[in-house]
DNA sequence: ATCGAATCACTACACTTGTAGTTGCCAACT
DNA sequence: AGTTGGCAACTACAAGTGTAGTGATTCGAT
């Protein structure tokens, strides 16, 4: 089962669960409600959509309302659809998208420092 | 003027004019044919929506024939991608999305070191 | 002058996405 | 019992995408 394809929208609503779960649909709105001040509707439709898409499961609290939960691991997610914009962007090759964020981000000397460490782990494994 | 939404089927279509311009919308069809077996009115769409979006110019070769070329850098749009992509991903964070990249990437030796000493660069600029 | 090939401009059409609104149902409060 | 408030299901609807087809025009080769 590949992974299902998460629009822009609905990668607020995973990160919302992912980052706690199981919850229900008005729980997630006013979690969002500050950042995207999305009507409860336009969550539910969300919700509804992804679901549909295989990306969240559905439960029950224990007032007997439907809650929501993710179906898939972010980690997936993110490798997914970083794969995907890899090879949009760089023909799918990593040292080019790696050298375009390295050169156009600006990072401390410790996350430097550390990145470097990270790049000798990729080799010895 | 903010940069142009490029979508991905659109992406193929810059990338050959960024590889080499200006051509002819029979000529653009032909190049990408291997890769993507478009009709050439799939073509002539894309590079139509391309000049609206203002991604895109027009010119005539000497058969007065129309030839497109690009309206914007490919850096720019990169980098502009690359920023979305960053946000929607790591919200916003460049050091998370070099880890993950480093982590999920295969790199020789070679280029680990490369990277290090892009990564050096980066700090004193 | 004519016919076919290339070019262009328009049109098509289903699917996805963003962003809700409307209706129906059920349980709890008054 | 009637009303209100939440939840669920369904509907809406425009813009953007992917992927062409159709019709008109033109230009060069018979």
């Amino acid at each position: 089962m590949p992974l299902p394809d998460i629009a822009e929208s609905e990668w607020s609503i995973m990160e919302a669960l992912w980052e706690s779960a199981p919850q229900t649909a008005s729980e997630v709105t006013k979690i969002l409600r500050p950042t995207t001040n999305w009507a409860e509707n336009t969550v539910r439709t969300l919700l509804t959509r992804l679901v549909e898409k295989g990306a969240l499961k559905t439960g029950e609290n224990a007032s007997g309302t439907r809650t929501y939960m993710p179906a898939v691991k972010r980690e997936a997610c993110v490798r997914a659809e970083g794969e995907s914009f890899m090879q949009r962007m760089f023909g799918g090759a990593a040292k080019p998208l790696l050298v375009h964020f390295a050169q156009n981000s600006k990072l401390t000397a410790d996350e430097v420092k550390e990145l470097k460490k990270i790049l000798d782990q990729n080799l010895n494994s």
